[in-house]
Order: C-alpha cells, then sequence, then structure tokens
DNA sequence: ACCTGAACACCGTTCAAGT
DNA sequence: ACCTGAACACCGTTCAAGT
C-alpha cells in the first residue's frame, strides 16, 4: 500500500499528452498537470525545468512515435509516409500543431533526420537536394497542419469576413468574379496529397539517374 | 491642447503592429498596449472584442500590407513574389508567423485568394490546381516562417540534443554517419527558395499547354 | 538534503462605480 | 450613455518554511 509511485519524467510526458489529447494544450496548465498526477503543483519542477521544456518534451515525444527510416527501402514512400504520418499524428492533437512548429528541434528530430540523409544519400539523391527536400517536406506538413488546426467555424462572421474582404478589394460596385470559390477555399481544408505530391515529384526530378537499371543491388 | 486624440481601431493595430516588431509578441499584453496608447487598459475594448481578435487584426494588417495580384501579368513570378514578400515580413516580426499560422483566415487573406484565383484560372489553370497550389504555398511559408522563427541559438545545449538524439538511435558503440550534417540541417534556416521551386515547378507541370504559341496577348 | 505550499508578479477580462 | 479602474480568477514560478 505504500504510495511509491515517485514522479518520473516520462510519466509526466505521457500524463501532460494524455491531458493534450482530451482537452487542447490551453488545458495544460501546470497546476492541472499536477493535480491529474496527484502530486504537489511544484513537484514537478524536479524533473523538468519549465513550461517550455515540458512542451518541448511532449513535441520529442511525437516524432519519437513516427516509423523510423529502413535505407533499404526507396526513399520516396518514406518520406511520403513520414509526411502523412506527422499529419495525422497532428490532426489528432491540433493544438500541439502550433507547440511543434514553435519548438522543432528536438533529439526527435535530429535522430530522424540524421535517418533521412543516410536514406536519401545512400540511394543517390545529392546531400544538398536531400536537405532541402526534408526542410521542405517539414515545413510544408508543419504549415498544413497548424493552419488546419485553425480553421475557423464556417458560417462563423462569414458575412462580415465577406464585407471586409470587399473593402479590402476597393468596395466594388459589382461581386468580383471567383469571391465565393476563394471562400471555399479558405474555409475548408486543403488536399494535403496534392502539394506533398509536388514536392516529392520536384525531389524526385532533382536526383540524378543511375547509369545502369540496377546497381545498389547485390554489389 | 484638448487631448482629442481618441482611440480608433486602426491606431489600435498600427501601435499593437509596432510593439510587436519592437518588443515580440509577448511583450503585447492589453495593458502595455493601452500603455503605449496612453489610454486607460479597459479602453482598447470599446474597439476591439478580445486578444484574440487584435492578433487577428494584426494577421490581417500584414497580409493586407503586401502587393495585389495583377491578373494580367505572368501568375508564376506573382506567386512567387507573394511567397518571399509574405516570408520576409515574417522574418522581420518573427513572433508573428505563430500568430498568423493560429488565424490564417483573415478578410485580406480572403482578398488574396480572390485574386490569386482570378489569375490563375484567367491564365489557363485549371480550378483546382490553382486552389492547391495555393494552399501549399502558404502552407509553406507559413510552416518555413514558424520553424525559422523558432531555431534555438545554435550551440545552446547541442551536446545534450546530441546525446538525446543517440539514445533515440538506440544507443549505437559507432556514431551514426552523418549526424554532424544532419546537427547543422536542423540548427541552420534552411534554403527558402529550393522549397518553393519546387512548389512552384509542379504547378507549372500541371497547367495543360495552350494550342498555339501565343493566344492572350492582342486578342 | 529533499519536498512542499504559501506567496509573488503577472495576465485577460468582468463589472460596479463614477462622470 | 459612456468611460474608468478596482477587483476577479487565473497563470508560471520563486522561495522560505517545513520534514
Amino acid at each position: 500500500m505504500a504510495r511509491t509511485a515517485r514522479l518520473s519524467s516520462s510519466l509526466i510526458v505521457s500524463t501532460a499528452l494524455d491531458l493534450v489529447d482530451r482537452h487542447g494544450v490551453d488545458a495544460l496548465t501546470m497546476r492541472a498537470l499536477a493535480r491529474a498526477l496527484g502530486a504537489d503543483p511544484m513537484a514537478v519542477y524536479r524533473h523538468v525545468r519549465d513550461k517550455e521544456a515540458l512542451l518541448g518534451a511532449l513535441c520529442d515525444a511525437v516524432l519519437a512515435d513516427l516509423d523510423r527510416f529502413d535505407p533499404d527501402r526507396p526513399w520516396r514512400g518514406q518520406l511520403e509516409r513520414f509526411a502523412w504520418q506527422l499529419r495525422d499524428s497532428l490532426a489528432a492533437r491540433p493544438s500541439l500543431a502550433a507547440v511543434l512548429a514553435g519548438a522543432p528541434v528536438t533529439p526527435a528530430a535530429l535522430a530522424l533526420t540524421q535517418q533521412a540523409v543516410v536514406l536519401m544519400t545512400g540511394q543517390g539523391v545529392p546531400l544538398d537536394v536531400a536537405a532541402g527536400g526534408l526542410a521542405t517536406v517539414f515545413a510544408y506538413v508543419i504549415g498544413f497542419a497548424v493552419t488546419e488546426a485553425s480553421l475557423p467555424d464556417p458560417a462563423e462572421g462569414r458575412d462580415e469576413l465577406r464585407r471586409a474582404a470587399l473593402h479590402h478589394l476597393g468596395d466594388p460596385e459589382t461581386e468580383p468574379p471567383h469571391l465565393d470559390t476563394a471562400l471555399r477555399l479558405v474555409e475548408q481544408p486543403a488536399d494535403f496529397g496534392f502539394g506533398l505530391e509536388l514536392i516529392l515529384e520536384g525531389l524526385e526530378r532533382r536526383v540524378p539517374p543511375t547509369g545502369s537499371s540496377r546497381d545498389a543491388d547485390g554489389s
């Protein structure tokens, strides 16, 4: 019966992530976290420097949960899977997208980057293409996830949005063409796969062709 | 001598933006804003619903400050200029990038989208390509700007970052290849133009060729 | 030496009291 | 009717007092 359930960093992180999953990152206060842990509000500070470090640890946990890169399988499919997995993970906890955007350099991010560089350069992708490609994919996924998470409730103030937009357009007498199309575009989530395909396709076109039809297999 | 300098929404927004430019968004508190305006802390609430609305108005002002799209000039160059302008604007006030990411639907955003749809479809870009392209460019710029603004001070805790990353990689006995390369990649700002080029190039390839060599000029 | 919780210095916002 | 500022309900974090 001895309550030896001491606090640990991993317990703190998993409890905090659970709080974020259920009630959003705004509900993650040091006091609420301590309550969920059944501990004193200050006990958490024994294991975590401050709240910023706690949020960084959450981001690291999310990234560490993604599949590793396998250097023996084609890079393009793996980069695509990585992008979808990260997007899905952030879509499941929307409020964390902005947090990850604000703390992108974590140990797991470094580990993933190292594996991706090995994967891509090992398969003939020039280093600068691999570097630019990784940065592009990451920026795209983050930007997409944060934007998607921040879409306002449709119809919420749509009339005012329209009116104010018309004012920006110089209050024309006739309705500007495609205004309703544009309204739909900014209100609806976009097609994640479309932009990802643009990026991956561009990367593939920057990989010099291998001389023969196969040269990595069987050596 | 009568102090008739009444508050107005535009004065509030420009004063708030100035505060953000000089001291970052964290320094933008309702109290500090009122102080900068020489007004009572609560006077701002006469013109702005709450702080979220104030931040939204700041984002709108940043977007409204960008060049308009001109339907008579090539879409690709204008989309490229838009991306660079927005990136530069956010690089000049880094802390606002995350705010814009969290409030992407504003009147100016709608106006820009409407103009971009007119521009692109008017020059033969299929609507779904234009829609996907705009969303992709926006997500990329936002994600890039937020990530760039959040890069930690290099060398700040680099050793701990390395050690923790090695732990994620399974504590190998030999140094994983390209780890220093990866460290450089996650610490340094990436090449904004590279990813933008990937996206624009992919869009261009999705525009069906016009029948003759010229058909929009002179008509 | 470690842990606790009262207290500090904020914050956004409400609301009753003034003009 | 409009404007003000004291007050409320928080927050992250410090630090002195306990074990």
